[in-house]
RNA sequence: UGGGGCGUGGCCAAGCGGUAAGGCGCGGGACUUUGGCUCCCGUAUUCGGAGGUUCGAAUCCUCCCGCCCCAA
């Protein structure tokens, strides 16, 4: 079979091909070219600069299958980069790497991939996609590897991605991906995780947003009472849960707990402020096609990493929920994923309000 | 210049003769394909200033400087 790969230059990426290479696959590498290069790979984080595609190519020349490059510089910014930057003006906590997976990788990348005469496009994620014979629905499940499973960012596949998407590290942990790097005598086997956005350089969300034509508005910090506390520079700035950088002294530390964007105010309380037991998401994406009933439970994240909590959701028509946590949790915080699971499988996942 | 209180790192604050707790903040690191959280490490040779007592003072004494409250 014809199979795309994506292939960031990473470890994951890279064994990913090599594993359907070895498979007896056809295997095309394909890159994605981000951001313009030509300002130098200095100003860009861990994922898909020059470096990361010189990678990408090498690794695919030690494989001996073919590497091209696409340039989705403008797909890229127009989805990915300026809903960032909108989120982040709204008073919201974006998240990303969702919509580059999805808008990306798995809507823009499938079109390139029959291009090539691929039907299915691979990915380096630790997730998993079983069929399930009865309905010949597709079923995305979170990856063997508990410790680094990502099925959480790609919640928004639809029956239709699930059906050309293919995960070859799915029933694999980290450290066996990286030994097969080692035994393929890959370059990238010992190059470490990427973390943090990768098109915000060196971390500075601030600069990066103002950069990218989000103003400087000051405004209030108040606290739980109404009391102002302090001044700000931006609600940019901030997300729920933050406690650093708030320039406030106080007895006990201060986390953000809302923020106003429409009066630029940004509101701090202690540590058990932050402790919701509901919330509704919207734009939410279930995988079998339809909404649960009424009162089904689910175990939900709300953030990467976010330990699973119980839950019972409460369906509001076609595309929105609203989930009760049996206990309540912290900083759920507006623009973030809520992402529902039922044992391994994705059930669906939607946009924080 | 009648009475009272207070001045300890950027902020708050222990200490009351034995050689500077802690919290906030800040810096660094760990963790992590989002942000945040969390965890770890670091952060005053010095206690408003100048003298004095003492083996030894931020802690006792004297004077000075600067705040605050009450009364006039």
């Amino acid at each position: 079979m014809r199979i795309v790969v994506a292939m960031s230059g990473g470890v994951d990426s890279s064994v990913a091909a090599a594993l359907l290479a070895q498979q007896g696959h056809e295997v095309i590498g394909l890159s994605m070219q981000l951001y313009d290069q030509s300002e130098g790979q200095t100003a860009f984080g861990s994922c898909c600069t020059l470096d990361d595609l010189h990678d990408a190519r090498r690794v695919a020349a030690r494989l001996g299958i073919p590497h091209y490059i696409v340039n989705f510089e403008e797909k890229f910014h127009e989805t990915v980069v300026s809903d960032f930057v909108r989120e982040y003006a709204a008073g919201r906590t974006p998240i990303p790497c969702v919509h580059c997976n999805g808008d990306l990788k798995f809507a823009t990348l499938v079109e390139r991939a029959a291009g090539f005469g691929a039907d299915l496009v691979a990915t380096g994620h630790y997730a998993r996609v079983s069929r399930d014979e009865a309905s010949g629905r597709f079923r995305l499940l979170r990856g063997r590897d508990a410790a680094k499973d990502q099925s959480y960012f790609l919640f928004t596949l639809t029956q239709a991605q699930l059906a050309h998407a293919v995960f070859p590290l799915g029933d694999l942990d980290k450290p066996a991906v990286r030994e097969q790097a080692r035994a393929l005598d890959l370059a990238v086997a010992d190059k470490p995780d990427s973390h943090e956005i990768c098109f915000v350089a060196d971390g500075d969300h601030a600069g990066f947003l103002e950069a990218h034509g989000v103003r400087r508005r000051a405004g209030e910090i108040r606290n739980v009472a109404g009391e102002v506390v302090g001044q700000h520079t931006g609600v940019h700035r901030f997300t729920v849960g933050q406690r650093k950088g708030l320039g406030l002294s106080s007895p006990i530390p201060l986390y953000v707990v809302g923020i106003d964007a429409a009066d630029g105010a940004v509101t701090v309380g202690p540590r058990d402020a932050l402790d919701r037991r509901e919330l509704t998401a919207g734009r939410v994406n279930w995988i079998a096609g339809a909404p649960p009933a009424a009162g089904t439970r689910v175990a939900a994240q709300i953030r990467h990493r976010h330990t699973e909590a119980a839950a019972t959701i409460d369906p509001l028509g076609a595309d929105r929920v609203r989930l009760l946590f049996d206990e309540p949790q912290s900083a759920i915080a507006p623009g973030q994923a809520l992402v529902m699971y039922q044992g391994d499988e994705v059930i669906g996942g939607g946009w924080i309000d």
